[in-house]
DNA sequence: CGACGTGTTGATCTCTCTCAATTAGAGTGG
DNA sequence: CCACTCTAATTGAGAGAGATCAACACGTCG
């Protein structure tokens, strides 16, 4: 349980977070276990695990999903730095969707009872992972007009300029060089219901129009605003800067 | 502002929520503003909308629904008597999502800062927000995985079985009358990202198989099993007894 | 009785999937 | 340094699930 570390948390610098109060942090870190590292690839958690703990991701990217029996994989939504995880499940509940590291992983650890904890100490702190809860939920239903609508190359247009705002708020270095983008093709064909040939092609069209590259896992925005009417995204929703908070 | 109403509300009979406390309920009967009513077909949130009220759905069904600019009309998902509907909205935000009426449904209202307030004053009740939150997100994974990965008739049959589930667990007559059913089919094609030619043909099918049928706005399952082996569904995740509490 | 909403069915069309093969790059071992 | 292996990206060709187009049936309602 490292205290120093959670006044220091990195991610409190990053401007998309709001900063907490003095007595917040320290409530967080109370709470907190201690950090967990995942080699990229590893399965952080499993589909139906009973035990599973709550994280917050501290570095690194990874992802939900849910698979069907005959191992059809459906990739639920990207997590970033900042996200939480293991809300879904309540004590004693089977988690309904696994969660994979997609580069090298830091979560930070909490007990089980955290989010009650979290609840009866300090209202500001529950009602911040009200809407933390609800803000994840928002990233989904995008997601689903995405996969339930669009077509492909709207889908991935809609990705790449989701991703890359994402990835731009939690990054210092400016996004003329680009945003991490650690995800193969078979990543993004999982979470936006495509083949990975179909995906392959897409993308392949889309970066011969100019809009966009992808090397050596970073992502290249040219034409943001080509992307934005190819997907046909309406608002600010999802990206942007968001009123998160970080929970350590 | 009903306060008796509150106390004698219909939904605490049923099973499926579990009780609150008497104080909890004379909170929550504090914060309600009264009732809304609306005819079926109504829109009850428009999407884009900046002060949208804080609604519990009270009687009748209604559903939540993003939009392309060019019309393509993607349902989220459909919300039953005792789902909670706004929470995605946070003060002077705009909602990211539409909301339809499906038959005359009524709604109680609720102050904008009754979040806040039920936070504030019972930490339970706050508690039981993010759940529910989390619960109405495990349900739109759930979704996601249809359309991302199954096929028309998969979709269909895990559409028809989750919804059985949900709406029986919240009438009180025998299953055997069926269930309510209160969508037509270009709502279900909206809601699977299937076209609704499609969405037919494979509702037919299935129909033809004795698996189902849909008459006069009822659903009757025959043959649950294979429903549920049709639509490669896992656990129990989203229907059967839930831990849905009430919010009044 | 005609207009309208909803359901049903047949006939094409096409977007995306599946199968298959090739290329490129990073290790790895000899 | 080169052969060998493995993973990820790429490209072509054929197949198919589902979309689109077009009629028609049926009940309700003013």
């Amino acid at each position: 349980m490292t205290v120093v570390f959670c006044v220091n948390c990195p991610l409190r610098r990053l401007p998309v977070f709001l900063s907490n109060s003095a007595e917040e942090i320290a409530l967080v870190q109370s709470l907190k276990q201690g950090e967990t590292r995942f080699k990229a690839g590893a399965l952080v958690i499993d589909e139906g695990q009973k035990d599973a703990p709550l994280y917050t991701l501290l570095a690194g990217w990874a992802f939900r999903f849910k698979t069907l029996s005959d191992g059809r994989r459906q990739i639920l939504n990207f997590l970033l730095p900042g996200d939480f995880i293991g809300i879904q499940q309540k004590t004693a509940d089977a988690a309904e969707h696994g969660v994979m590291a997609l580069t090298d992983v830091v979560f930070c650890a909490f007990k089980r009872t955290t989010l009650w904890d979290l609840h009866r100490l300090s209202p500001t702190m529950g009602f911040n992972i009200t809407w933390l809860t609800a803000n994840e939920e928002s990233l989904v239903d995008e997601q689903q007009l995405s996969i339930g609508k669009r077509n492909a190359q709207e889908r991935i247009s809609a990705l790449l300029i989701t991703l890359f705002f994402r990835a731009a708020a939690r990054q210092t270095e400016p996004v003329e060089n680009g945003t991490e983008f650690p995800m193969n093709q078979q990543e993004i064909a999982d979470s936006l219901g495509l083949s990975l040939v179909h995906t392959n092609k897409t993308l392949k069209k889309l970066e011969r129009q100019g809009l966009h590259r992808i090397q050596d896992g970073r992502l290249f925005l040219y034409d943001k605003v080509a992307l934005q009417e190819a997907a046909d995204i309406q608002g600010t929703s999802g990206y942007g800067r968001s009123r998160n908070r970080p929970l350590i």
